[in-house]
DNA sequence: CATGAATGAGGCTTCATTCAT
DNA sequence: TATGAATGAAGCCTCATTCAT
């Protein structure tokens, strides 16, 4: 008796219920998660979870939404203030590169989700109004440098939010493949570093790029 | 009888069978694939995929060759004797949009791949060797375009493949979540196009922005 | 309701698992065994097999050391506190000639547990110490006969436990096919009762004849 | 062509797919056998095991008949014709000795056809006949041994074979449970030299020891 | 709130046997 | 005679979920 940590504390049991939902999602899928796998990681009882959370897909669905909460949380730290559009584009892309780096569980459930065809994202009420923030900022900051004269004239904000989401997101999602089949140590800190920098480079160039415009004529 | 289609063709209904299986683990990833579903999707009894290819794991790694075997094989579509190297990486860029948006199996292939962090990739003896072909096509496009001075001298091949290859990639593969959370049609033919449009002046800007090579010394 | 035997009793669900699996394997070896079988000989579902003993193959082997639990207990009938070797030795010999009479399935499943080349056994942690207790009772029933005389000098006490052993389990593990071949019902009360008189005679002759301790010479 | 091994020869498949058939029942019993390990072993098509003999349970049938037709032609070789009853039962002890120990298969298929309860040697026609001249061999010894006086005069011909048998035949059948319990090798040479002798010694013993008769009227 | 025993459906795999050639 | 592709039944095992306590 006195074990405080393991009786009746409903919000930490929820909790631990749902970190070990999130690792044993990104681990192994939906199809592949096993629900006594999460009880047990979360020092509870399969019956808490169907208690809190209803089933299996209410679940999922639970840890889906947490990881995109995460996002809007981090958001915050992206309190662009400045004046000079390319740092404030550099400071963007570095922002996702980041992330993802930093959050291989975004980066899973993300690609798990996907998978499904955004089965689960669906059903979700408020996770549409998350990546709002997001694409505000990329936009002001589209704005400011095409004020300015710095930036081209063409730029979309929803494709080039993909394109630098994208960018970076790909190294993360398919590092085992083409670390694999290049025979490269993705992860590694050097190669991470030298990635980084390139990602940076690629954006910086496009938007700052504005004789290119017309090539698009070209094609 | 006279019913060709069902009577004793091993090499159909081992091609049928990885069709199937093909499609099956593309809908559901591995966990979530089905050996029922496979058999009958062939058209062939479930004893058969034993028969032909020992269990579900190698059948996976069987389907994932094939998928690979299936990049191969339109590589040579790709034959670039461009003397514009502009010219030529629009193509190559290109070529690898079109191969994803025709492919939507290789992309959920590879991803499902990756998520099981390349467990059976790793497992396959020739599937190394393939993708060297398009790489090489890379380095000599890089080559000629620096040697005409039309290129930026930085450029490194395996860093602007990935670049090229990810910002297509990252399209299609997610496009369910960010269809969804910007309420946006990704598939819809104008927004591919735009898209496609947006992908190949990425890529240009980048490889042919030389100024800009300098200003990687500020970050 | 009120069904106390079905509902919520883990142990006898165990228990009663673990009974019909000794059944089960000795009606039909570990190959021929069919968990459904089991579960159902048990009122159980199949399920709880592997909830409690994990797979066939654990259920085997729990199967297996009950066996030679029953042995281990049996044993403590035999305290022989006799005076006389003889008597002491025949009441060792028909121990076991009883025991394998009344227990069967000792028989069956040590017989296929030597068809399996005692692969099961093997894993077996505690079964080895089993058996030591009547080996110590009869060193110490060789000793006392060969102090007063009785005995023969050259006893080795793994041969003759072999040999006592073995004089009985073979009438009982090889009853069908020499009943068959010499059309004779082993398993008959008159049969058994010759037999078992037999048997003793065969042991008491070979220990209490010193003569032929020199005859060993001749081969 | 020219492969006269593989081709057309009807005789030799099916004795090679009878002596694989030995091989694979004693290996894994009835039940654990392959048929496909048979056909493999055999170096002959499945289709060829249901040609020549029907299915599973008629081939294993035919294995059984095999290997009891095998003592049978070993039977010539115990030709004893001595004077001496007593070295003459020392010969047909060994001789059962020295048969279980060259052919183990054939103490295997005893003991797994017993498994079965001889369900299948009741099936044969001819089996029943086989084991009779050893008997009429070992009454020979035992009338010439009690008109010499030298016998015992109790001795039943019928115990005293399934002595003499038992005790050879659950050395090896036992081997493996035995060895693990006691830690023993068994099956070493001077393992078995030193059994060879006892067994031959507890024969004799018994069948010479005169005086012990009447001392089965105390039990 | 919490436990873990119990369940039924369904998954992958294996098997002896038959069929078309 | 010989081949090996094809089959349906059944085996072991796993899973999400519910029930009794």
């Amino acid at each position: 008796m006195g074990d405080i940590t393991r009786k009746r504390n409903p919000e930490r049991t929820q909790r631990l219920i749902l970190e070990a939902a999130v690792a044993e999602f990104c681990e192994r899928g939906f199809g592949g998660a096993r629900v006594d796998n999460i009880a047990e990681a979360a020092g509870a009882n399969k019956r808490m979870i169907y208690h809190y959370f209803g089933n299996k897909e209410a679940l999922y669905l639970a840890a889906l939404e947490e990881i995109y909460a995460g996002l809007r949380n981090a958001e915050h730290i992206l309190d662009i203030e400045d004046d000079d559009p390319v740092e404030a584009i550099r400071k963007f892309t570095l922002f996702h590169w980041e992330y993802y780096d930093q959050h291989p569980e975004f980066v899973k459930m993300l690609t798990t989700e996907n998978l499904m065809k955004a089965k689960y994202l669906k059903r979700s009420n408020h996770v549409r109004t998350l990546k709002s923030p997001l694409m505000e900022s990329l936009k002001r900051i589209i704005a400011q440098g095409q004020q300015t004269g710095v930036f081209r004239d063409d730029l979309d904000a929803f494709n080039l939010y993909l394109t630098i989401a994208g960018i970076s997101y790909f190294y993360f999602s398919n590092a085992y493949t083409f670390g694999f089949v290049f025979n490269r140590d993705i992860m590694a800190e050097h190669e991470k570093a030298d990635r980084r920098q390139h990602v940076v480079n690629v954006i910086i160039s496009y938007v700052t790029d504005k004789a290119s415009t017309d090539s698009t004529a070209l094609s």
